[in-house]
DNA sequence: CGTAGAGGGTTAACGGTGTAAACTCTAGGT
DNA sequence: ACCTAGAGTTTACACCGTTAACCCTCTACG
């Protein structure tokens, strides 16, 4: 590969460098050059030599900062849960009243998924064969982020809050799945599937009526 | 290829067979190899020259019979639209208590999902970006199978059947979707939480409230 | 000063993928 | 007897993830 290019610097001390501001490691512009690839393109262009293209490295040098390419995709989810758990959390802080707290989560949640589709096909849609190795334990922040839900159906006197909240979150992402994979009938507009989903989300938690109507 | 193995009748004549039931053509042995592939290896295992080994041929002469490999695997995905369509119209045949109806069209879906994961996981999980090109009308049966629904949820005086069917199928994709893909926290009981989601359903497909409890 | 070693990078290669082009063989029709 | 159409094969291309071997350039230490 040409060296000439993009000439690193050759020597590691980086200077008086004001802290924090160092340049990118190549590490940081691999990262960053996936994520770039990632929703400019697609996952189905996300290639270890596509990257190493835009990055100008070799594709084996990536290797020698992620373990394989499932790890550098685990590195981009980790990223997308950190955006996600970010605005979710920002909605619990910023919203006291718990109804309205619900309702932001839940529009919060389809509008990351609406307006970064490519970052949640990788982190909730992908290849659930390859993806379960994603480690388990990683997921503990999208669990917390369901706590945000729990938390909220708790207050509004929700059946079963653990429960409840997964469920919640079965209509989020299942609405948000099939939004994106096109599967949705066209006829249909979106927003407002989106928008009676999210009302309907405070039926969904409702204890069930304890004598149903079935003489 | 060595010619040796599997002796291919040299011969199409095939004697004087019974009518109907003909010696599968290559299509449908090749077909039916990829079924076999899919379900047995998944969907990561599904290569044009494993199938072609499966079946004794070269990986080209599957492109005979099929314009590419997803014109293939939509013919699986037919295959299973099929099958989940009549699973459900079964459901609707035997079933005329709407309620009742309606929770055996869940509970019909979800066990179409569960027993036959990585059918469901090519009909309506796979790639996005690549399975937009399924062809939509392909999905009017599937458009069909939300009738079913929609029918039930009328007789209900559900809120809006159109839409609350697909908010129905929202919530059940989403919960197959999650469980298949083993996101779902180990903790929770699987099973359980199908049944509640079934359950819940019927609180879902309800109108809002005319009056919001908000002051 | 010399040298060993480690880290970050490269090239070359392996086995796999989907697919196109060209070729071969066989059956049937005129 | 010849031509044609179809089914199948071989070969090849461009890509993929990944490994092994090698090559620098610094650092540490005797």
């Amino acid at each position: 590969m040409t060296p000439d290019s993009t000439s690193r610097s050759p020597r590691p001390d980086d200077g008086g460098r004001a802290a924090g501001t160092e340049p990118p490691g190549l590490r940081e512009r691999i990262l960053s050059a996936a994520g770039a690839l990632l929703v400019g393109e697609g996952y189905a262009s996300l290639s270890m030599r596509r990257i190493a293209a835009e990055v100008g490295c070799t594709a084996t040098s990536i290797y020698l900062h992620f373990e394989n390419k499932d790890a550098l995709v685990h590195a981009l989810i980790e990223h997308g849960m950190e955006e996600l758990h970010e605005a979710l959390r920002q909605v619990v802080e910023t919203e006291p009243d718990p109804r309205r707290r619900l309702a932001g989560l839940c529009r919060a949640y389809l509008d990351f998924g609406l307006a970064n589709p490519k970052y949640y096909e990788v982190m909730f849609l992908l290849h659930p064969e390859r993806m379960a190795r994603y480690p388990q334990e990683k997921y503990r922040r999208a669990r917390r982020n369901l706590e945000f839900f729990a938390e909220a159906i708790t207050e509004l006197g929700g059946a079963d809050p653990t429960l409840s909240s997964v469920l919640v979150w079965c209509l989020l992402h299942g609405f948000l799945s099939l939004r994106l994979s096109g599967r949705l009938d066209a006829h249909l507009d979106p927003d407002r599937l989106a928008d009676e989903a999210v009302s309907r989300v405070f039926q969904l938690i409702q204890p069930a009526p304890t004598s149903p109507s079935q003489p």
